[in-house]
DNA sequence: TTGAACTCGTTGGGTCCCGAACGATAGGAT
DNA sequence: ATCCTATCGTTCGGGACCCAACGAGTTCAA
């Protein structure tokens, strides 16, 4: 079966209304699909395999951090899984509710908090993540080696230029 | 000045976590890169645009789909914007209260809506979309014509991929 | 014609998400 | 010792988000 890169029919419409006004269609082009994928690789997820733990994209995403990095304090775990320290109140608290993570006072500093995935935590990341990278497979199946390599430089390059 | 396409310090780091469970690394890779680039140009977006038109980037996302395909209904919407019904509910619930957008009983069908674009609400993606594809431009800056490109087509391919 | 089966948008419950404001702690300065 | 300022995590308020359940409306067959 050929590979599908057609233009979706909204591609199309959405050009036709924009054309008039001197966009940049190949940057609109570009971006736009990148969070349609986004949110369809998301909500496959969450459906799919997510849903069987309990977790939410976003609980996944701070117990892998937790996984790949060790304990982390707060802020840093933050940003590294990309929210607001105000939300990570909220996900790491639904992580000690459902036993993947916990919390723990800094030894010398009485503001911070160093968060660690549990046993439990641990034991659920080396289930789930195979499993995600199967739906991570799937997602990329119709692309060729060089193409999956040439996409994540092409992210990062993109990633500099609007975190510079 | 040259570009920019090193891994990250967490793309490493995450790899050598994961390297040893027989893991497709290029589809992780690709995968994750566009979670980050999309995270990154929406709450870009949000904090540098669309706050100055009390608008979220859902908020933005829907109106930008009446604005291109004109009065829609509720169903319809909800999948062109990629959101649930539901959601959608709240996010038109929103955008009337801005008074962007109207919500119109169906002809002949009481269980259908039609939602549609105030002329505020057209009058301000005339101003907003310019703006926010020049966000797009420059988040793609360091690519050439023919990288955009590529990237849009590779995308298009995942999407067919997971929707199908 | 009436009632079962379906369809559409909303509601309810729970989580995520942010910015702003807050309380507690820390650390340097006087 | 006591300020002054900075930092850290939480809370608060408002919106976004999903799924499951619901109620109103439609359709069609018995």
């Amino acid at each position: 079966m050929p590979r599908d890169a057609s233009v979706t029919r909204a591609e199309r419409e959405a050009r036709k209304r924009v054309e008039a006004l001197g966009i940049d269609v190949d940057a609109y082009a570009a971006v736009s699909n990148i969070f349609r994928v986004a949110n369809a690789v998301r909500n496959y997820t969450e459906r799919n395999l997510l849903s069987e733990f309990n977790l939410t994209f976003s609980g996944f995403t701070v117990l892998w951090v937790l996984w790949v990095w060790g304990p982390k304090e707060s802020y840093a775990l933050a940003e590294e899984s990309g929210i607001s320290k105000s939300t990570l109140t909220g996900v790491v608290k639904t992580l000690e509710r459902l036993g993947l993570a916990t919390r723990q006072p800094h030894a010398s500093d009485g503001r911070r908090v160093l968060v660690r995935a549990t046993r439990k935590g641990m034991a659920a990341m080396r289930r789930i993540f195979p499993r995600f990278n199967e739906i991570e497979a799937l997602v990329t199946r119709d692309l060729s080696s060089g193409e999956k390599e040439n996409l994540a430089r092409t992210l990062r390059i993109m990633l500099h230029s609007v975190e510079g």
